[in-house]
DNA sequence: ATCATGTTACTGACCGGTACGTTGCAGTTG
DNA sequence: CAACTGCAACGTACCGGTCAGTAACATGAT
């Protein structure tokens, strides 16, 4: 019998690896300015590491914002998923508490919206691997609406469940327009009162 | 008595300046590929001119873009006055007028959304040309929807500007990042619902 | 003669991406 | 123990191309 595993607690502090630091480098930047406005360079200057290092760890360019929109995704439904959870079973309220947390979110000074719609409108071009995962993020949360729309009886779920979308893509893209004060803030008063007006009599 | 009228009518074919083929061109480019992604050689090889007459037409690339979006402007209030004006002094039927045409227009196949929209998100920097008109257009429609709402009667007619401000921002998104059957065809009626449901009993 | 335009050539900075050498550490030999 | 080997991780220096922008001069029409 062999043993392989190592003195030290694998979770203790090893240094981090370039790759690692380089994702929560662009991660940063690449939400805040932009993919396109962001250069290799600049990342690999700010994370302390060359530029050799990044082309180990990703293949491209293209495939770290790929790389940095795969992790958004994740966390995206971790917010989605706990709006959800706080009241089971009831739509409604999941989409109440996930919009007005949104909603908050829109109001901070520096706001840039979702990192998804964002890489969807920089990169225009079907196939491009970060539209590849913007566009499946978005289908998904298509699905998940109009099925929760299902779930509250609306009269016409699909098209209530589109509806919900369209506020929410309204609220990330207003969010970064206007500043504080701006429409965004109304997005889940706006959400209920859709609700409300689709559900059956 | 000096006769300076030439001979021949302006609004003849006179051959067209570099400026406006510049223009022309830019525009077509930066909306379909945005701004970022399309470089002044491309705008002059297209537009069968040389790179010293775009810089003799415009002060910076940032300042043509801004051009783009001035001239983006103008044809955006002429298509919504259009359908003001088709229902005068009903602002239920001029908005259902506009969002059924935007409706239609997000389904084709190369839509690329809003381009004060596009460039807000690719221009994140405050101040920047481009972003200064965008974001006046935008202040101007927030401003419109919300008199419309206050002539409709709501109850609050505030948040039911905003509102609809949301759902059309959300057209312009999602009509780019679904194509066809996504859930911008369905603005015009979520519009409708949600102005009824806001309306005062 | 004037004016808009074209031509050519150039700048310095930056773009994404890579060839190649260096370091340090683990395991394997004598 | 000590020397060697293999390998993974990293850095130095560089590639060709493109970026926005400009200088100097030629051409053609009115």
């Amino acid at each position: 019998m062999k043993s392989i595993e190592p003195t030290i607690n694998p979770d203790e502090v090893t240094p981090p690896r370039a790759g690692e630091k380089i994702l929560r480098v662009a991660r940063d930047l690449f939400y805040r300015q932009g993919i396109r406005a962001i250069g290799v360079d600049e990342i690999v200057k700010r994370a302390g590491v060359t530029k050799p290092s990044l082309y180990r760890s990703f293949p491209s360019k293209d495939e770290l914002a790929a790389s940095y929109l795969r992790q958004y995704d994740l966390e995206f439904w971790d917010r989605f998923d706990d709006a959800v959870n706080a009241h089971p079973g009831n739509p409604r309220a999941q989409i109440a508490a996930f919009l007005t947390r949104i909603g908050k979110r829109t109001q901070r000074p520096d706001y840039r919206g979702c990192g998804m719609t964002n890489a969807a409108v920089e990169y225009p071009e079907h196939g491009h691997p970060a539209r590849v995962v913007s566009e499946a993020n978005k289908q998904e949360l298509r699905r998940r609406l109009r099925a929760m729309a299902a779930t509250m009886g609306a009269e016409d779920s699909d098209t209530l469940g589109d509806g919900l979308l369209l506020l929410i893509e309204g609220a990330y893209i207003s969010g970064q327009l206007f500043g504080l004060g701006g429409p965004a803030q109304s997005v889940a008063r706006n959400a209920d009162l859709l609700i409300e007006a689709s559900l059956k009599k």
